[in-house]
RNA sequence: GGGUUUGUAGCUCAGCUGGUUAGAGUACCGCGUUGACAUCGCGGGGGUCGGAGGUUCGAGUCCUCUCAAACCCACCA
C-alpha cells in the first residue's frame, strides 16, 4: 500500500471523527435560512431535560432526526433541525436541592429568589453538557437557533397562552381531588401517576348503626383513611341494604355520625357492597362527595403524615398510622376480616413514592375544548403517525381526557402569571406583572406562588422556539414542522399537548407527521434505568467504537415503532461493517492515485452489473427513506456494499486494475469504482456521517463537504439482462467454489474447469464470463474451457440449469461418492419438478393465477426437466466409467 | 377489565401491498494469511415460520380461535 495514502489499515474512528464536526459547524451547513425559496423541511428537537446525561433513548431519537435532516439536506430542501433543552421542573430543581442538602442547607433557608439564582447558576455550568453530547453523536441541528424552554422568548409564548386561555375561561382554579406526592412536595398530573399492581389487603370493618343493633361492614384497602370518612355508600337497588339508607352510621374510633347513602358508583359485587366514603383521600369518593353534598376531611398533611383531623394519630406517618388504626380496630372487635387482595397503586412517575390523592385549590386547563380539534386532525389525515397504529393510542387517550392540572408547588418553572389583590381579594392575570390592582388600584398585590407543570412550555415547542407570539419569518417558513421523532413514552405528555396548543394557537398542527419509535431495552428486554443500573452510556460506545457504528447499529434490525434490544455484539459486527467500508474505500484510492478524468472505454458484464445493482440501490433506499422505513434503507445500503460492491465487484476489478497492458480498460474500472464508491458514501452518509466525510475527502473529487452534495440521482444504468447474466455467472463460481472445497482442490493449485452449456445463448454468456470466473473461481492457475460438446468423464460435476460445470480429477476421483452424488441431485430434482407440475397441472392456478406467475412457474419446470435431463447423461456416463 | 406489540435457524432480528428451494448478523464446523480488510475470504451444517382451524389456485404474509411474553390504558373501594 502507498506510503502517502494517509489511512491506516484499520479504521479508528477517534482519529477522524474529532475533526468533522467543528468544520461543518464553521462552514454554517447547520444553518437554515429564512429567505430561501428552497422548499423547507423542518424538525424541532424534542429539548432533552437541562439536567440529562445523553442517554440511548436520547441517542436513537437524535439519530433518526439526523438521518432525515442529512437526507432532506442532500435532497435540496431548505432543512432545519432546531435543537434546545428543556427546564424540567422537578428533576432540575431536584439536582439542586441535593447541591444544597450537601451543603448542609435548604432551599426554604435559601429563599426563592436565592434558590432561582442557584439553579439558573447549575444550568450555565451543566446544561451544556447533553447539547455537547449530541455534537458527538455527530447531529447536525442548527445551534443558532438554540432555545431553552425557560429562555426570554418561550417565558413570553408561555405567559401569553396562559392569558388567553385563562380570558377564553380554557384555564381555571378550584378546589378539586389532585394527586399529590408527599416526596416531590407537589402536585403532579394523572399521567404523571404510574400504577403498579401490589399486594395488599381488604380489611372489611363493621360500622355500628346508629339507633339499631345492626352492623353495615364495609371492605377498604386504606383503613387509614377511616379517619376521614364521611358517609357510606350502596348500591341504589342493592335490597341487602334498601332499609338502611337515609339512616347514619357511627364512625368508630371518631365517634363521628355520618349517613349511609346510595350511589350508582358501587359495586354491588365487590367486597360487601358498602363503600366507605373519604371525599378528601380518593378521587371516586371526592366525586361522590360532590354528588351527595359531604363535608371533605382531610386526614393528612403535605408530608403525607396524620393532621389534627386525625385526633390521636396525629402526626404519625401514614402507614404508621395505617398500622395503629388497625390494632385499634381489631381491639374494638370492628375488624371482620382481612383478605389478601391485588391492587393497583398509584405511585409518583419520578421518584416511586404512593401519591397521595388530596384536595387543593388548583389550576386547571379545561380539556374537552381542545381536545377535540386535536382528535378531528388525526381522524381527517391531516396529521399522520407513523407508525399509523400510535394514532390509535393517541385518539383514545384524548377521547377520555380529564382536565388537566398545571399548577406545581415547585420553584423553578414558569410562574403563574396570576396575582391576587390582598385588598379587594381580586385575581389579576395578565402578561405584564401588575404594578396595582385594577379593581380597587391596591398595591397590595402578591403573585401566586406555584409554577407551571412544565410540559405547559413544551407543548409550545414547535412555535415558541421560532418566535411567537411574534409573527416571524421562521414561523412563516418552518411553522408546521415537517415531522416529529419521538419515542412511544410521551405520546400523551408532549405530542398531544402540541398539538393542541398548535391548533389553538397557530390554528394549524404543529407537525404533518410523527414517527414514534421504540425504547431501547437492555439485552434481556428490560427498561433501562438508573434503579436497575442496566443503563448503557452512549458516549462509552462512542469512544470505544464511533458514533458511526452507535448510529447505524442503533438503526439497524429493527421496524418502525418498535422496541430494541441492546446487545454489545452487534456493535462489533456494525464496527466491522464500518471497516469494511474503509478498506473497501482504501483500496479503491489506492487504484485511483493515477486517475484522471475520461471517457470510459468498454463495460464488461460485471461493471454493467454494478451499476445496474448501485442504481437499484438508490431507488430503493430512497424509497425507504421516504417512507420513514429507516432500517430497511440501512439494510440495503450494508447488503449492496458488502455482498455486492465488496465480495464481487472489487473482486473482478481487480484483474484489469492490475493489467498494466491495457490502461484504458484500468481507467473504465477505476472511473466505475470511483462513481460507484462515492455514490454509495453519500447514500450512507446520513447512517454514518463521519466516516463517509473523510472517505469522500479522500477521494479525487471536488467540493467543499459531503453534506452538502447532492442526493444520487439514477441516470438509467439499471440494465436487468446484464443482472441476469451476472447472476448465471455468479452461480457457475460458486458450483465451481463448492466443488473445489468439497473435492479438497486447494485454491492455489493448478486446475482445468470445464464448462459445457447445451445452448449457444449460454455459451455466449459464458464466453463473457470467463475471465471472471477464472478470477475468482480459482486465481491465474486455473483455465476455463466453455463448449458446447458434453465431455470430461473423470471429472466432479455440477449441474446447474443450462450449464454444467466439471473440474476434471484425473485418477482422483471416487466414482461411487460421484455417482451417489449425482443420484442425491437426480432425486431433488425429481422432487422439485413433481411440485411445479403439480402447480401447473391444477387448473385452478393455471386459470386463476397472474399470467406472469404461470409463466415463471412454466420456465422453471422447463429448466429442471433440461437439467434432470443432463443429470440423468452425465449419471449413465459415470456408470459406464 | 380494555388495548397494542411480539412469538421465524442456538442467540438477536429482517421478510413491504399473499406467488422462486424462508433471509441476515452472530455462534458453530471445514479450508485459506505474498498487495483493501483475519474487525477478512471461501465453503458448509442448522428453521416449515408458537399451536389449531379457515379463506385462497397458492399463506411465514389475510381471517377466527388458542397458548406464551412484553407494554400501555382503566376510579372496583
Amino acid at each position: 500500500m502507498s506510503e502517502d495514502l494517509k489511512m491506516e489499515k484499520v479504521y479508528d474512528p477517534s482519529q477522524v471523527e474529532g475533526k468533522w464536526y467543528p468544520y461543518w459547524e464553521e462552514k454554517g451547513y447547520f444553518h437554515a435560512d429564512v429567505d430561501n425559496a428552497k422548499e423547507p423541511f423542518s424538525i424541532v428537537m424534542p429539548p432533552p431535560n437541562v439536567t440529562g446525561a445523553l442517554h440511548l433513548g436520547h441517542a436513537i431519537d437524535s439519530t433518526i432526526q439526523d438521518i432525515l435532516t442529512r437526507f432532506k439536506r442532500m435532497q435540496g430542501y431548505n432543512t432545519l433541525w432546531l435543537p434546545g433543552t428543556d427546564h424540567a421542573g422537578i428533576a432540575t430543581q431536584a439536582k439542586v436541592e441535593e447541591q444544597l442538602a450537601k451543603e448542609g442547607t435548604n432551599r426554604h433557608e435559601l429563599g426563592r429568589d436565592k434558590f432561582l439564582e442557584r439553579v439558573w447558576d447549575w444550568k450555565r455550568e451543566y446544561g451544556g453538557r447533553i447539547t455537547g453530547q449530541l455534537r458527538r453523536l455527530g447531529a447536525s441541528c442548527d445551534w443558532s437557533r438554540e432555545r431553552f424552554t425557560m429562555d426570554e422568548g418561550c417565558s413570553e409564548a408561555v405567559r401569553k397562552v396562559f392569558v388567553d386561555l385563562y380570558n377564553k375561561g380554557l384555564i381555571y382554579r378550584g378546589n378539586y381531588i389532585v394527586n399529590w406526592c408527599p416526596h416531590c412536595h407537589t402536585t403532579i398530573s394523572d399521567i404523571e401517576v404510574e400504577h403498579v399492581d401490589r399486594e395488599g389487603h381488604l380489611w372489611h370493618l363493621r360500622y355500628p348503626v346508629k339507633d339499631s343493633e345492626e352492623f353495615l361492614v364495609v371492605a377498604t384497602t386504606r383503613p387509614e383513611t377511616m379517619l376521614g370518612d364521611t358517609a357510606v355508600a350502596v348500591h341504589p337497588e342493592d335490597e341487602r341494604y334498601q332499609h338502611l339508607i337515609g339512616k347514619t352510621v357511627l364512625l368508630p374510633l371518631m365517634n363521628r355520625e355520618i349517613p349511609i347513602i346510595a350511589d350508582d358508583y358501587v359495586d354491588r359485587e365487590f367486597g360487601t357492597g358498602a363503600v366507605k366514603i373519604t371525599p378528601a383521600h380518593d378521587p371516586n369518593d371526592f366525586e361522590v362527595g360532590l354528588r351527595h353534598n359531604l363535608l371533605s376531611i382531610s386526614v393528612m398533611d403535605r408530608e403525607a403524615n396524620m393532621n389534627e383531623e386525625a385526633g390521636k394519630y396525629q402526626g404519625m406517618e401514614r402507614y404508621a398510622a395505617r398500622k395503629a388504626i388497625v390494632k385499634d380496630l381489631e381491639d374494638l372487635g370492628v375488624l371482620v376480616k382481612v383478605d389478601n387482595h391485588q391492587h393497583a397503586v398509584g405511585e409518583c412517575y419520578r421518584c416511586s413514592t404512593v401519591v397521595e390523592p388530596m384536595v387543593s385549590k388548583q389550576w386547571f386547563v379545561k380539556m374537552a375544548p381542545l381536545a377535540k380539534p386535536a382528535m378531528e386532525v388525526v381522524k381527517e389525515g391531516l396529521m399522520e403517525f407513523v407508525p399509523d397504529r400510535f394514532a390509535k393510542i393517541y385518539l383514545g387517550w384524548l377521547e377520555n381526557i380529564r382536565d388537566w392540572c398545571i399548577s406545581r408547588q415547585l420553584w423553578w418553572g414558569h410562574r403563574i402569571p396570576v396575582w391576587y389583590c390582598e385588598d379587594c381579594g381580586a385575581e389579576i392575570c395578565v402578561q405584564v406583572d401588575p404594578e396595582s390592582c385594577p379593581k380597587c388600584g391596591s398595591k397590595q398585590l402578591k403573585q401566586d406562588p406555584d409554577v407551571l407543570d412544565t410540559w405547559f412550555s413544551s407543548g409550545l415547542w414547535p412555535f415558541s422556539t421560532m418566535g411567537w407570539p411574534e409573527d416571524t419569518p421562521e414561523l412563516k417558513q418552518f411553522y408546521p414542522t415537517s415531522v416529529l421523532v419521538t419515542g412511544r413514552d410521551i405520546i400523551f405528555f408532549w405530542v398531544a399537548r402540541m398539538v393542541f396548543m398548535g391548533l389553538e394557537f397557530m390554528k394549524d398542527v404543529p407537525f404533518k407527521k410523527v414517527m414514534i419509535h421504540g425504547l431501547v431495552l437492555d439485552a434481556q428486554g428490560r427498561k433501562m434505568s438508573k434503579s436497575l443500573g442496566n443503563g448503557v452510556d452512549p458516549l462509552e460506545i462512542i469512544d470505544q467504537y464511533g458514533a458511526d457504528t452507535l448510529r447505524f447499529m442503533l438503526i439497524t434490525g429493527n421496524t418502525p415503532g418498535n422496541d430494541l434490544r441492546f446487545h454489545p455484539e452487534r456493535l462489533e459486527a456494525t464496527r466491522n461493517f464500518a471497516n469494511k467500508i474503509w478498506n473497501a474505500s482504501r483500496f479503491v484510492l489506492f487504484n485511483l492515485q493515477d486517475f484522471a478524468e475520461g471517457p470510459r472505454g468498454d463495460l464488461k458484464l460485471e461493471d454493467r452489473w454494478i451499476l445496474s445493482r448501485y442504481e437499484e440501490t438508490i431507488d430503493e433506499v430512497t424509497a425507504a427513506l421516504d417512507r420513514f422505513d429507516l432500517g430497511e434503507a440501512a439494510r440495503l445500503l450494508y447488503e449492496f456494499i458488502w455482498n455486492e460492491f465488496c465480495d464481487w465487484y472489487i473482486e473482478l476489478a481487480k484483474g484489469r486494475l492490475y493489467d498494466k497492458e491495457h490502461p484504458e480498460a484500468r481507467h473504465t474500472v477505476q472511473s466505475i469504482l470511483l462513481e460507484v464508491l462515492e455514490g454509495t458514501m453519500k447514500l450512507l452518509h446520513p447512517y454514518m456521517p463521519f466516516i463517509t466525510e473523510e472517505i469522500w475527502h479522500n477521494l479525487p473529487v471536488t467540493g467543499e463537504s459531503i453534506m452538502i452534495q447532492a442526493w444520487p440521482q439514477v441516470k438509467g444504468y439499471q440494465d436487468s439482462s446484464a443482472e441476469k447474466q451476472m447472476n448465471q455467472i455468479m452461480e457457475v463460481i460458486k458450483a465451481i467454489r463448492n466443488i473445489r472445497a468439497e473435492m479438497n482442490v486447494q485454491p492455489g493449485k493448478k486446475a482445468e474447469i470445464i464448462l459445457v452449456a447445451p445452448e449457444q445463448e449460454t455459451l455466449g454468456v459464458l464466453e463473457m464470463g470467463k475471465d471472471s470466473i477464472r478470477l475468482l473461481a480459482g486465481g491465474s492457475q486455473v483455465d476455463v474451457v466453455a463448449s458446447l460438446e458434453v465431455k470430461p468423464a473423470q471429472a466432479a460435476s455440477a449441474v446447474l440449469e443450462g450449464v454444467e460445470v466439471y473440474l476434471p480429477l484425473r485418477g482422483l476421483l471416487d466414482l461411487d461418492k460421484e455417482i451417489a452424488r449425482v443420484e442425491k441431485e437426480i432425486a431433488q430434482a425429481f422432487q422439485e419438478q413433481s411440485r411445479l407440475a403439480g402447480k401447473l397441472n391444477n387448473e385452478g392456478f393455471v386459470a386463476k393465477a397472474p399470467e406472469q406467475v404461470v409463466a415463471k412457474e412454466r420456465e422453471k419446470l422447463e429448466g429442471i426437466n433440461g437439467r434432470i435431463g443432463a443429470l440423468q447423461v452425465r449419471l449413465a456416463e459415470l456408470k459406464e466409467a
